[in-house]
DNA sequence: TTGTAGGCGTTATCAT
DNA sequence: ATGATAACGCCTACAA
């Protein structure tokens, strides 16, 4: 091993390594300057920087985290050096020595939701802003992968871990975790983690509009079709329902496409020639063409005879709006930024104690597919 | 500063932290063990594990990572204590060590496409088969993040960068990780960086069979529509069409609606109402709806008088497709899971110096909007 | 085969 | 205010 001068230390030098060494007069005396050309260049660290602007390593540090107060001139020279070498601290390193890898993990049990898309790009944006980024991993549908992911992302020592839509207990996982004080924070999923505080849109406000307005055009009665365990709402959605029909006087049926394994067109037609037929369907967004279609091959129309509302909680459904439907919107990319800064907070300051609602993100917004009740 | 004997070592106690410190029986003599309780817990090191199985740390590392043997009972020794620590090695100082982050990058202009959603969940697959973890970076559509989005990923030292539906020239913002050494790997855009190797899918073989079953149906003219400029299809499909067409003899038409602001509607009306009207209508996947209502809304039955196929490139497209619409369907999961190979094959021995195209990721499936060309 | 002793790039502590 | 220095957790060339 060959040592040579580098900066203010010597350092060993790989054999494969050509160098050449300078001296470089300053007002200080002499210090030396190693170029090193290896097969796979070096970055530039903050003693190159330090080099350049004739300062010590610390000084640079001190001069570029603001740590502590740093002669101006001294500072200016740093960050001159900083342009013209295109020095970016090693997030590893910093990582290494701070305890902190500036990263959030976010797990998917399957990315196949749109929603997935919107909530990636949120987080993406509030992490981001605030310097963070973003360890986006999914298990592909198959639980056998959780194990091994979550150990991945604790090898990644993330600073915070958010769940999307996982399955089953994921106590044995997320323990080291917890364990590190790492914040766990879930995506609302129907139940969370038990202790772990979950994260989901208060779509209250956005529900109670819908139904007022519904019930303003007479609509008496609604049927809300769920599909597939992964469509299904959270029980807050259930819930606000709930409470904005009874405060009108309008009754709801729920149908599972899930129970019994009956599809879509099966459901909107047993509801529709039952006795007590509904005026109105509430479905996801994914499944709305078909409620549309199902009813259309009955000979009805919408919205003559049956009006038709959809959650639509992906910006993506955009593409898939051509009836124009109408729609209680819930701004996904919105929730996941707003999640995001959760995490931020809870890395900051610990883990929450309770379940936080994020008001304001869903709204009524109508549209074609709903009109006045028909009259019997 | 408190200094406490701690394994093999002395180490330095922040004031903070309460120790005691143990003294534990074994064969080699009196070790020392010191329990810390921080704040927050510092999660198990290489240091832990090596005290527990009774070994330096430097033999606990060999018996991990295999790199010279180790003795048998050695190595079942710090397996053990690993099992029983629950060790998992901090990713950021074997980063900082071999010069190696195991990060890939993903930076995408916007994450709206469903396309991207199959994207990432490839490139994670692949990358986590590596043991590799993906950064996700979106600009938001919004090209004045790019600077501090790219910068941000070189301050994590990525690996690897995969471009998605990147805006621009880019140079300057690439010019570090080129520098580095970093293989940036753009995913089929109409024309990659220069320099830079593009992966794409070879759409080739779906489109000649599409394209040989449309005409065995009687069908000698068809209109592609495009639309929008992230939704442009990439030359090389284009050429395909082009190739196929001209082997059967079919004209081709080319309409888009971003040229002169037209809508979907639009360009169907004015195709179907032209001298000589396609019988086919090849759109990309999200317009598809849009043109059989258009169709439909012209007086024509699909496909009686007017056939449609449709580019699928997204797996969320399924949920879509209530109409069964036939497509070419291109797997952009296995797109991204190919891309994900090349990106850290190129880690190992560098950039590939050719365009990669991926073939039989594409596929001609028949469907319910697809008939026998009407006679005249 | 095993242990010792750096050093990766950064920040924090301690003298000056 | 500045600089030398010691960590952070890991790997590895070298000595034993």
């Amino acid at each position: 091993m060959i040592r040579a001068p580098y900066g203010q230390y010597e350092i060993p030098i790989p054999a494969v390594w050509n160098f050449e060494c300078v001296t470089r007069d300053r007002e200080a005396g002499l210090r030396y300057r190693l170029y090193v050309s290896a097969e796979r260049p070096r970055p530039v660290t903050l003693m190159d920087v330090a080099n350049e602007a004739g300062v010590s390593v610390s000084t640079a540090s001190r001069a570029l985290t603001g740590a502590r107060r740093v002669r101006g001139d001294l500072e200016a020279r740093v960050r001159t050096a900083v342009e013209t070498l295109g020095y970016r601290p090693n997030e590893a390193a910093r990582g290494l020595r701070m305890a902190r890898t500036m990263t959030i993990g976010v797990f998917f049990h399957e990315l196949t939701s749109p929603v997935s898309l919107d909530l990636i790009d949120g987080l993406g944006a509030a992490a981001h802003a605030g310097r963070y980024s973003l360890a986006v991993t999914s298990a592909r549908g198959d639980r056998s992968q959780y194990a091994s992911l979550f150990q991945h992302l604790y090898g990644q020592r993330v600073d915070g871990i958010v769940l999307a839509w996982p399955l089953g207990d994921l106590s044995a996982h997320l323990a080291p975790f917890v364990r590190a004080g790492v914040p766990v924070i879930t995506f609302r999923s129907q139940r969370g983690e038990p202790g772990l505080p979950v994260v989901s849109a208060d779509t209250s406000a956005g529900t109670t509009q819908a139904v007022n307005a519904l019930a303003a055009l007479g609509h008496r009665g609604m049927t809300v079709i769920a599909h597939g365990i992964l469509w299904t709402p959270p029980a807050s959605r259930r819930r606000n329902l709930d409470l904005a029909t009874e405060a009108v006087g309008m009754w709801l049926r729920r149908r599972s496409s899930r129970d019994a394994g009956l599809s879509v067109r099966e459901i909107v037609t047993s509801e529709l020639t039952s006795e007590d037929p509904p005026t109105v369907f509430l479905a996801p967004n994914a499944d709305v063409r078909e409620v549309i279609e199902s009813i259309r091959a009955l000979g009805k129309r919408v919205p003559e005879h049956v009006s038709v509302v959809s959650f639509a909680d992906s910006r993506f459904g955009a593409t898939v709006r051509s009836e124009r439907p109408a729609v209680i919107d819930i701004d996904s990319y919105e929730l996941g930024r707003r999640m995001g800064e959760v995490v931020l907070e809870a890395i900051e300051n610990g883990t929450p104690d309770e379940d936080i609602r994020i008001p304001g993100l869903a709204r009524w917004v109508p549209g074609a597919t709903v009109g006045p009740a028909p009259r019997r």
